[in-house]
DNA sequence: GTCAACAATAATATTGATTTTTTTAAAAGC
DNA sequence: GCTTTTAAAAAAATCAATATTATTGTTGAC
């Protein structure tokens, strides 16, 4: 009640630049795997690929090297993100240490909008979940979900760079698990996992969620690195 | 001994793009107060301080602001990031938990190579920090040794993420150290504090260094939020 | 036959001018 | 007097052309 009563508040909802649209896009495609590790991303490729001019494109990705998603070398150009087994456990260890913490910060801090916000967005994640057909849209829908159900969890924490860093490593790992087509969806029970969690949250069971979250992590971890070995003694 | 064998591995030291050097030189004047925090970084003005095209500019702020020392606005441009005590507590608070993780992993894992280094930088440390003179050639001296001095204690970590992050977290304490202009480097005996640590990691004592760091560090908060609430109030 | 130098090609990086948008200032309406 | 419109100025964003650098492929020497 303290501030816009009645008028909305005037935020620009998204700058429609289109090195904006080119930063999104691109980044969309790197985690969904669309542009594979490695690949490099020449200029003139990018340029036709998504209609832009250099300019554009150039901050674009200077920007996504940021998140560590392109890799740049001076006068060599860019290249998408290498990924490797050994970067795919530092990065389910760190998110492991970043979301607990953020759990522990966030939990006993929640208000009631917190708790609104962890429903609808486990509603939403649980409708997904229970519909059993795994085309590739419903993936990327279970992904926005599961993004917003643990987004809503750590959504009490105060600290700023802690949520940062958070999000950097919880992407970092979508593409990995992207990556490595996980059907395991279905296959290991995510859903009874997220349910878990969920409760836990409900009974703001700081230690519960804690221990739940760290094998859901893990289990997910380790699901990517079985995938990643699989595929490299396929070839 | 599967790879360059006698001959010198070919890194290119540094690419000599004018957008790096752009990247590079703004950093330090935002990280040393130069360009002060909140600073609108208008593209013309930057273009004639600099003397660089609008291009490599809008780069370099692009990765700037995924260091986040620069903010961006679609349409509206870029500002120096600007600080706040909640910020600078927040860092503090995070770089806290990251270092001292860094360490826990680094410390029992060092080996004769991260010794030396650790030698070495106390060393150049130590001969800044014992000659008594701060004018602010020093302080930049004095922040680039004790740069390479944190950095080496956590030099045997195997976690590449986790150095990164906590490099971020440094970097932003460092533009709060300097920004509050810390005549403490003296008043607080900084070198004690220095000389414990050293110690503590010749020691491989690890709860000794962890505990160390962590009052090192808070020490550092405790200066920057005296110094941001005395510079508010005179005001 | 192998290596080194050299040209040809391709790609990156950069510039400077143009377009679009925002901000500022002034004038008109209520 | 205050808000809303309109016009002018400033700034950001973008584009298209150019310069620079790296890569590739070929020739010639040993």
């Amino acid at each position: 009640m303290k501030n816009n009563a009645g008028t909305a508040t005037k935020t620009r909802p998204q700058a429609k630049t289109i090195t904006e649209t080119a930063y999104r896009r691109i980044r969309e495609d790197i985690v969904s795997g669309d542009l594979p590790p490695g690949m490099k991303l020449k200029i003139d490729l990018l340029r036709t690929r998504y209609d832009l001019g250099s300019g554009p494109l150039r901050e674009a990705l200077s920007r996504l090297s940021g998140d560590h998603l392109v890799t740049m070398e001076g006068q060599r150009g860019f290249l998408v993100a290498p990924i490797s087994i050994a970067d795919a456990l530092d990065i389910g260890q760190m998110r492991k240490i970043l979301e607990t913490q953020a759990l522990r910060l966030s939990v006993p801090n929640g208000d009631d909008q917190w708790e609104d916000a962890i429903v609808t967005s486990f509603h939403r994640l649980k409708r997904v979940e229970l519909r059993n057909n795994q085309g590739i849209d419903e993936m990327s829908e279970w992904e926005t979900y599961n993004h917003q159900f643990h987004e809503a969890l750590v959504g009490g924490c105060q600290s700023k760079w802690l949520l940062r860093m958070r999000k950097l490593m919880f992407d970092q790992h979508e593409r990995y698990r992207r990556f490595s087509r996980m059907k395991t969806v279905t296959s290991r029970d995510i859903h009874m996992e997220h349910k878990a969690i969920f409760d836990a949250a409900m009974d703001r069971n700081v230690e519960k969620i804690v221990q739940l979250i760290e094998s859901h992590i893990q289990g997910t971890t380790n699901a990517v690195v079985q995938a990643l070995t699989d595929q490299a003694s396929q070839i």
